[in-house]
DNA sequence: GCGAACATACCAACTGGTCGGTATATTCGG
DNA sequence: CCGAATATACCGACCAGTTGGTATGTTCGC
């Protein structure tokens, strides 16, 4: 028999947890689910559940940081060695497509609904939010200090104050755009941050006729479009 | 005896419920917030509860419409027949000071709160909610469309949607402050939407020798510093 | 004394979590 | 290679405590 097919399959029952709590808890937050919804969701019995996980809250905390884990992967920045202004437009643009694109997903961060229920509280689970948005953060800020180095600036900024704005300003885009129930205000949202960023670099050469000047780094760099591109990571 | 030192005193009764409400759903939020808790700190038994409130939905809803009312009229904005930049500053200021200086209170938005746990269900307290952080938006969009027509822009923006954004990361910022136990990220981006504002309209009068064109609407303007003042609103 | 304003006792449903048990893998002596 | 021994994966009934909500008083102001 196939590995995936087998009767007791523990990583595959652990994984399966795993998404649907992610899927519930994106939809209803951390208080409101249920561990028997969990398990009914997840096609598991509560035995299983108690098996791979100590409590609900255990639960949660193995599902934000494999949310953090595969989202700050998944964000879909293109190709590595590209130049950073190009990443980080490549950053902006996933976040647009996955916002008006959600598909059957329940356009929410897991994260930041986690976050937002325990804020007050000193659980564990909160540190591991904490960390969670630090990752994002970090991970925008590396990019706009590269795009500083790689670049001129127009105007100066503080990277790591830029990409606190930049992940909050995602976070209640989110809750905004959910609580009216119009995807366009987190869309609208992210195109304002995307113009800020790119006006901060010299998008007008400094001098007339001075096309010369480019993106510093060569390579096969798609700058894309304003139309949609495909699923982009919906992170954090 | 005096009108508030009665026995039985129902107006003081529903406020006490209210803002018990209001400070436990701003620490826990709406789910993990028991009517017993709610009991308990506004000094007041379950009977009286469901003798003012049908359900604990109800007393959410009564919740949120309240500080929506208190909190919108709340905002200082100084007064009222100022230039509207000016009193957009005074939003701004009002707004840092309140997350520098959150006092005892939570550092949360109660509006913020609810709709991230309710904004995929279809209740009547997601309505509240989405009806609260629009009325926001409309005061920061109207000061916006008044600062345009009184004051030459220095770049093109649309009133409605830098207001939505503003919303947003307002929300978004209590957040990340909240998770982070870091009031200054939320102070810092604040201070970073304050001077986008600023920033598009004209600082530099646009002739050089020419301070001569001010401020539209005359009066006692004084436009806040930098430096923290008293209690603003903290609202949405 | 009468209705509004509260208090108390109580309930059914549900909560996270436990526990004894079973079925399947894995190990290992022979 | 085999079969018993043991460890792992999973099941589902059950539990004590809590939940939102109710039914039935008691008390107070007019």
């Amino acid at each position: 028999m196939f590995a995936g097919t087998k009767v007791k399959n523990p990583t595959a029952t652990r994984e399966k947890l795993i998404d649907a709590a992610t899927a519930t808890m994106r939809r209803q937050g951390y208080c409101a689910t249920t561990v028997d919804q969990i398990c009914v969701e997840a096609g598991v019995t509560k035995g299983a559940f108690f098996h791979y996980f100590g409590s609900k809250e255990d639960l949660a905390v193995a599902t934000v940081e494999a949310w953090c884990r595969e989202g700050v992967y998944r964000a879909d920045l293109g190709e590595a060695g590209n130049d950073p202004l190009v990443r980080l437009d490549c950053l902006f643009v996933g976040l647009i497509a996955s916002v008006r694109n959600p598909g059957d997903e329940p356009l929410a961060c897991l994260l930041g609904m986690v976050a937002q229920e325990l804020g007050h509280s000193g659980g564990r689970l909160r540190e591991v939010c904490s960390d969670g948005l630090e990752g994002w953060t970090a991970l925008v800020s590396r990019l706009l200090r590269a795009a500083k180095e790689a670049h001129p600036v127009r105007m100066e900024f503080d990277p790591d104050a830029l990409a606190w704005t930049l992940n909050a300003l995602w976070q209640g885009s989110l809750l905004v755009a959910k609580t009216r129930g119009d995807p366009e205000i987190a869309a609208n949202n992210l195109r304002q941050a995307r113009a800020h960023v790119k006006r901060l670099f010299d998008p007008h050469p400094p001098g007339p006729g001075a096309a010369v000047r480019r993106m510093s780094s060569a390579g096969s760099e798609s700058v894309p479009s304003d139309s949609d591109i495909g699923e982009g990571g919906s992170l954090p």
